[in-house]
DNA sequence: ATGCCATCCAATGGATGA
């Protein structure tokens, strides 16, 4: 099976990228973050039309995720339970039913965040504390997990082309970091890390100030896999490519080989 | 660099993003 995550900077806007990624890279299931539209509005036609079932949990003008899949899904959740309060649209889970092995797939576009300090930074800190919750419960279960999207969270130093830059940013202070590895320290794998350690692997490039020319990116795209899912891993790359391409996202797909 | 560009909603500008 192969797994990608992909914040797609607006479905309209990406009506004819992402249709073009999907036949070039033949993913079987893709977490879509930034939508930017709500359900009734996004065009399922053209997703069901090259073979893949689509689940939405939207929201007006701004979040939004998807999961597209050729694999039937099951147990489709929308929205990161511990807050009902919250009206953000940024979590979705579905199990995909893989010809080998099933896998429990999150897709998640966790919150950005800035300015910090500030009201964005907290609700960002008790969203990633939600987000542990949430994991820790999933592992009980022992099933293949995999957490896939943008986590705007730039795990280390060499996850960013100028990490000077990022000191005081929401994505790279400590406070995020920490909250960051306790996720990861509830046993979960970076896919990327894991099949490669090379330094400078971003998944973002701003659209200003010719971040892409510059190659001034960051690394905030991951897929993070359960122990059982892990021993799966066959494979994980950075489609980086994408990003030169005709009116990009400015984000780039992540995505994993399964053996599942 | 104080958002330089991009997207959405709504309306010729504001909010948001990372």
């Amino acid at each position: 099976m192969k797994l990608a995550t992909f914040n797609i900077n607006g479905i309209k806007a990406r009506i004819e990228a992402l249709p073009a990624w999907l036949a070039q890279a033949k993913p079987d299931v893709v977490c879509l973050q930034e939508i930017k539209s709500v359900d009734e509005a996004f065009p399922h036609e053209i997703f069901e039309n090259m073979g893949f079932r689509v689940e939405t949990h939207g929201q007006k003008g701004f979040n939004g995720v998807a999961i597209l899949s050729r694999l039937p899904l099951e147990d489709v959740v929308r929205g990161l339970p511990g807050d009902e309060n919250d009206e953000q649209s940024r979590w979705i889970e579905a199990t995909v039913i893989g010809e080998a092995q099933a896998v429990r797939v999150c897709g998640l576009y966790l919150p950005n965040g800035n300015p910090a300090p500030g009201p964005k930074y907290d609700y960002k800190l008790a969203w990633m504390a939600r987000m542990k919750t949430r994991v820790a419960s999933l592992l009980k279960t022992e099933e293949p997990l995999a957490f896939c999207g943008d986590y705007n969270v730039i795990p280390q130093a060499e996850d960013a082309a100028k990490p000077q830059n990022w000191e005081t940013d929401a994505l790279f202070l400590p406070e995020t970091r920490a909250a960051f590895r306790q996720i990861l320290n509830l046993g979960l794998t970076d896919a990327f890390r894991a099949v490669d350690q090379t330094p400078g692997q971003y998944s973002f490039w701003d659209y200003q100030a010719g971040a892409w020319e510059r190659n001034n990116g960051i690394r905030i795209d991951h897929l993070l896999l359960s122990p059982q899912c892990a021993d799966l891993l066959i494979t994980a790359g950075i489609d980086k490519a994408v990003r030169g391409l005709e009116k990009p996202s400015d984000h780039v797909p992540v995505w994993v080989e399964l053996a599942a």
